[in-house]
RNA sequence: CGGGAUGUGGCCUAGUGGCUAAGGCGCCUGCUUUGGGAGCAGGAGACCGCCGGUUCGAAUCCGGCCAUCCCGACCA
């Protein structure tokens, strides 16, 4: 456990892996591109989940569950959804010793499922809107896998909601997305570009994509949450029709919406450093540890002293008292660091002898030494600064990163050589899109809201023809 | 799915045809320690990734397979 952490700047790549197996987020299962998500994983993302259902009540939605096994035939009623799916489903063709008269799927999403139930569950516009949400497994078979950023199973939340009215799904679309934003940036600490997909990068299915778009420190793009706008697609591909007030007959408007765990690869490359897990405070399973430093002979009163402390600190703050007996002070801070408590909070006898604390912050390595009567607070205000400038610094970075150009060979020369963000005017042409990303690995993350009027009188960065875009190109997860 | 690298107790590594596979870390027991991954003593733990082949003899040579990483292809 006492081993080190391959450096970012020797192998970014190695650098993730290791925070993951060392930290005991994840470990490997016996199927290719499966993992284990361990106690200390799991904790992140049950923080993460409860931050989003609570926000998704607040928004009026309600949890269901629905099966993981899907007819076949269900997949094919939509085009465009069963051309995206199909490749990357497992189908499961036999069932108690017996081949199946109708293969199923295991749901890559549940779209198809759901909106065959909403057939029976809507009929009158007084059963709209029908606002849905479900925490699931959902299986989509990958080529390549990452730990948490592309597994083949993985765990995540749908939206899948049906309206009276275009603009009403629409607004709801964006109400989710902004409901993610919201999410990345004041719990994950993690600043987020927000905007439309292109044509390519959209889902199979939907009108519209929406996504929050955030940067990894190798200055990689990560796709942390997307949002759709399906239209009356799935509604007519499963016959979904409601009565409206005038007595007309119409199809039902939909959206679905998602974040998985991979957003716990995107906190980890957001924050973490060579020493381990950063994890920001709100999100923090332990957001505090008290580690008692003695002698034998003083053990009884730097322990008694050390408890007093915690004693102090208000139940609002998750905090664990490590006085664990057969692990040295400096082997307890660098396990700790590596787990990414956001405070340590050191007490040992010269401390007692002052009536006082060390204070550490896990994101600078900060000491500071504070009053006994003071930690409680000291340490609430600590974990808000923390929270703060995990947020600052990331910004600060993708700021740094990012560049407005509109000279193609410029642009090239960015993305091929240190990446990040570039935004340039784009005339919407999937060709060019194509040609930029063969030049330059790099695809558009987001269509921008807003940028319309931008874009008039520019030029497209690689036709050269009328912009009427401006995009966000990087290289992506 | 193509190209490359790797695979030896839980982890890292030595051993490159010949005795009972060696060391460090970790683990267990006891003692001693404790302000940045402590020390001493004793102990447990390996069908050398898996399957097959060559050989008197294989961790070592050959073939196949599997897994992980890297680079591509593919992909909300």
């Amino acid at each position: 456990m006492a081993e080190s952490i391959t450096p970012r700047s020797q192998d970014y790549s190695e650098w993730y892996v290791d925070i993951v197996l060392k930290a005991q987020l994840a470990d490997y299962s016996p199927v290719k591109g499966t993992m284990v998500i361990r106690p200390r994983g799991y904790a992140l993302w049950e923080r993460m989940q409860s931050a989003l259902d609570a926000m998704f009540k607040e928004t009026g939605h309600q949890n269901a569950y629905f099966p993981l096994l899907i007819p076949e035939s269900f997949l094919q009623k939509e085009a465009e959804h069963v051309e995206g799916f199909a490749p990357e489903c497992a189908v499961v063709t036999h069932g108690g010793g017996e081949k199946l008269d109708e293969p199923l799927v295991i749901r890559p999403t549940s779209e198809t499922i759901i909106w065959s139930m909403y057939k029976k569950w809507i009929q009158s516009y007084r059963d709209l809107p029908l606002l849905i949400n479900q925490w699931a497994n959902v299986l989509r078979w990958e080529k390549r896998t990452r730990l948490f950023l592309r597994t083949t199973e993985f765990l995540w939340q749908e939206g899948h909601t049906a309206h009276a009215s275009a603009e009403e799904a629409r607004e709801e679309t964006l109400r989710m997305l902004e409901v993610y934003r919201r999410f990345a940036e004041e719990y994950m600490a993690i600043p987020v570009l927000t905007g439309a997909k292109s044509e390519s990068e959209k889902f199979a299915g939907a009108i519209d994509t929406y996504a929050i778009e955030a940067m990894m420190q190798d200055r990689k793009a990560l796709q942390a949450g997307t949002s759709h706008f399906l239209g009356q697609n799935f509604a007519k591909a499963f016959d979904v029709t409601f009565q409206s007030a005038d007595g007309q007959l119409e199809h039902v408007w939909a959206t679905s919406w998602g974040v998985s765990t991979r957003l716990i690869g995107a906190l980890i490359m957001a924050h973490s450093d060579d020493n381990g897990l950063v994890v920001p405070p709100k999100l923090a399973p332990t957001q505090a540890v008290i580690v008692p430093i003695y002698k034998n002979d003083n053990k009884a009163e730097v322990l008694e002293y050390a408890a007093r402390i915690r004693g102090e600190l208000p139940d609002s703050i998750r905090c664990v008292f490590d006085d664990d007996e057969n692990n040295s002070p400096g082997w307890k801070f660098a396990e700790w660091e590596l787990v990414g408590v956001p405070v340590r909070i050191e007490i040992g006898p010269r401390d007692m002898e002052k009536g006082q604390a060390v204070l550490v912050r896990r994101d600078t390595g900060e000491k500071t030494t504070v009053a006994a009567r003071e930690v409680a607070s000291r340490v609430g205000a600590l974990l808000e600064e923390i929270q703060a400038s995990l947020f600052e610094r990331a910004k600060a970075f993708r700021d740094e990163n990012t560049h407005e150009i509109d000279d193609y060979e410029q642009m090239k020369t960015v993305l091929n050589g240190d990446g990040g963000f570039v935004i340039a005017p784009w005339d919407g042409d999937p060709a060019g899109e194509a040609r930029i990303k063969e030049d330059t690995k790099a695809t558009i993350r987001v269509l921008p809201f807003g940028n319309e009027d931008r874009a008039s009188g520019k030029r497209c960065i690689v036709s050269g023809n009328p912009a009427k875009h401006i995009a966000v190109f990087a290289r992506a997860y």
